[in-house]
RNA sequence: GGAGCCGUGGUGUAGCCUGGUUAACACGCCGGCCUGUCAAGCCGGAGAUCGCGGGUUCAAAUCCCGUCGGUUCCGCCA
């Protein structure tokens, strides 16, 4: 008995088990269910652990079954009883503590409950808007309060592993100076300062560089980033990364500690052996292999080249789409055989949709034949290479584009995730990593017409690209690396540049002259001014990484109190307005 | 900024296209019966002016316009 005249528990409902026959116990927990069949009543309770069956037997305490009579759901009890096994007909299989139940001898109802809004057990649909004003019931779902001790899992391995390998995890300021380049910034106003503003941060980027200057060497963070965009199902404007940087590495190093890592992760959070090494892709083979720098390699489909089959056949459209510098490209589909006429036309419908002119297929036939609407224009210099290339076994379907490489790339990465979603069974529990390396160093902005970070401006080049950079500014490459996981992008890092020659040379590149550069980054350059060393990094989403691990199809399920996609939180009321006074003293004025 | 989907008792849905009866069903909730249930069972009951505002019409959950909220995607964002 406490303090307070309330009984503490002595195990977690969750993990009685058979063993604990013949235990007298105190649980604490809320009421799942109740089921009164006048004599016995059986109340299922629940707590963090999982769910245990209290049986209340007139015979045994007649106080306990009357007190027991106005429980509801999800009353607070505390519990006192005898674990016992349960007769053999009377064994629950689907539940952990299946083989025991624990009779009453005495109940506490500590506090009680509104019948909630919706039901609290899992499998439930319920509007998301309910579920996100009343969190805490949504939280004390048990699929949903797995999704949480998983997370916890996940940081726990993340900061054994790393604190093993010498890291230092070191706090970043979370009020910092709004920074141009990437995304939009949410801004806090300065109180002492009228006029300035605080950014909250992007992420610790100039941070972490900065201690890799002050020579800390290894470095790590699990951090809150703060982007002012629209959402996503994979996207808030508040989400955790963990950070990390190091010193006197190179990508190798980083490549390797991580995969060892992301091993100690999936062993410890979810008892998944991880194969080391992941598979690497470059960016340039991701795209053209599967038309997205993010490739979801639990599924084949990857494109296979045509152009040069195209460049001289009888099919005029094709043809001239090779002559003329574009590219024919297709892949076979996983999952259709024998198509119906209405499959064939549904997939070029498909193409349509996506912004495609039209879609050519061809189906395999017996003796090494090809079905095809095209057939008629293609002789065998044609036909041949085709199916040889395609391996075709009859009735399996391939699917052909043309047009200039990104319209080709974009438009059967859209038609292959279609063809994963219609016919391919999503894979149970299948982690497929990829690292996708050597990003080109830029990109054209065509409304600002001038060249941008892909990454961002500390991003190193690869040494053999340095050559390139003023000739040829889109042809280079960086020394980066992004790791996706089933089609996500979950992190990704580079080298960073620590030659101020070089940086000097980007930023000239990129548009920005010395002055304006030291305005922007102004204190990160000047810190490199005092002996940097060379250093890089990663970042991964942390939100994102136990969605995937969870098997959820969004980060609000791995959020505790997520946003909705007006950035509200409908259980605390937020954004809010503030009072006249509060305004005042911040000297700022609504207009 | 743009496009799609959703909004009907506490919850999830049907009804809406083709306007007209007492708005239907399941779960939940309340009461009664019931000593082996665990999606308990059986009997009875309460509970919705159909997100909100306007319009069309003799008549609107249903048709039209606007608006709010949730969600998915594009733009945006690493």
């Amino acid at each position: 008995m406490t303090q307070h005249g309330w009984n503490k528990r002595t195990h977690y409902c969750g993990d009685l088990r058979a063993a604990d026959a013949g235990r007298e116990v105190v649980l604490n927990g809320w009421v799942q269910r109740r089921r009164d069949h006048g004599g016995l009543i059986f109340l299922d309770l629940r707590d963090r652990a999982g769910i245990a069956q209290v049986v209340f037997n007139p015979q045994i305490s007649p106080e306990a079954h009357a007190a027991a009579e106005d429980i509801r759901g999800e009353f607070v009890l505390a519990v006192e009883g005898t674990v016992g096994r349960r007769p053999e007909v009377a064994v629950n299989p689907n539940l952990g503590t299946g083989e025991v139940e624990v009779t009453a001898r005495s109940v506490q109802v500590v506090s009680t409950s509104k019948t909630p809004p919706f039901e609290v057990k899992d499998g439930v649909k319920v509007d998301e808007s309910l579920r996100l004003r009343y969190r805490y019931l949504d939280l004390r779902r048990p699929e949903m309060a797995g999704n949480f001790v998983m997370r916890a899992a996940v940081s726990k391995a993340v900061r054994d592993f790393l604190d093993a390998e010498g890291f230092l995890e070191i706090e970043t300021p979370m009020l910092t100076k709004s920074t141009p380049e990437g995304a939009r910034d949410f801004v806090v106003p300065a109180r002492l300062q009228p006029g300035h503003f605080f950014a909250l941060p992007q992420s610790p980027q100039l941070f972490k560089q900065i201690l890799m200057v002050a020579g800390f060497d290894r470095y790590y963070q699990i951090v809150r980033c703060f982007r002012d965009e629209d959402l996503r199902a994979d996207r808030q404007p508040e989400f955790t990364q963990i950070d990390l940087e190091m010193s006197f590495i190179e990508s190798e190093d980083i490549i390797g500690l991580m995969e060892r890592m992301f091993t100690k992760v999936f062993a410890g959070a979810l008892g998944v052996e991880l194969e080391l090494p992941f598979p690497r892709l470059t960016h340039k083979e991701a795209m053209s292999l599967y038309g997205t720098d993010r490739p979801d390699l639990r599924y084949g489909m990857a494109f296979l080249e045509f152009t040069d089959v195209f460049g001289s056949s009888g099919f005029e459209l094709f043809k001239k789409v090779a002559q003329e510098g574009g590219v024919v490209r297709g892949f076979k589909v996983q999952g259709l055989t024998n198509p119906t006429r209405k499959q064939l036309e549904a997939l070029v419908d498909k193409a349509k949709e996506l912004g495609a002119s039209g879609l050519v297929w061809m189906v395999g036939e017996e003796g090494n034949g090809l079905r095809s609407p095209i057939s008629k224009f293609l002789g065998p210099a044609e036909m041949h290479p085709i199916s040889e290339r395609a391996r075709f076994w009859p009735g399996e379907v391939l699917l052909l584009a043309a047009g200039s490489q990104a319209e080709v790339n974009e438009l059967l990465a859209g038609l292959r995730a279609h063809c994963i979603e219609e016919f391919s069974p999503e894979p149970e529990e299948c982690f497929a990593f990829a690292w996708v390396m050597d990003f080109p160093l830029f990109d054209w902005d065509e409304e600002e017409k001038r060249l941008k970070s892909n990454h961002h401006p500390f991003t190193s080049p690869d040494p053999e690209s340095i050559p390139l950079l003023e000739e040829k500014p889109l042809e280079a490459l960086s020394d980066s690396y992004d790791l996706v996981l089933n089609g996500v992008e979950i992190g990704g890092g580079s080298i960073r540049i620590h030659d101020r020659e070089l940086q000097q040379r980007i930023f000239n590149l990129l548009g920005l002259d010395p002055e304006e550069s030291r305005e922007k980054f102004g204190f990160l350059l000047e810190a490199f001014e005092y002996g940097p060393p060379p250093h890089g990094g990663i970042a991964f989403g942390l939100d994102r990484l136990v969605m995937l691990m969870a098997g959820r199809a969004t980060i609000r399920d791995t959020i505790a109190f997520p946003k909705t996609q007006t950035a509200s939180d409908l259980m605390a009321g937020a954004p809010d307005t503030i009072s006249a006074a509060q305004l005042k003293e911040l000297r700022l004025r609504l207009s």
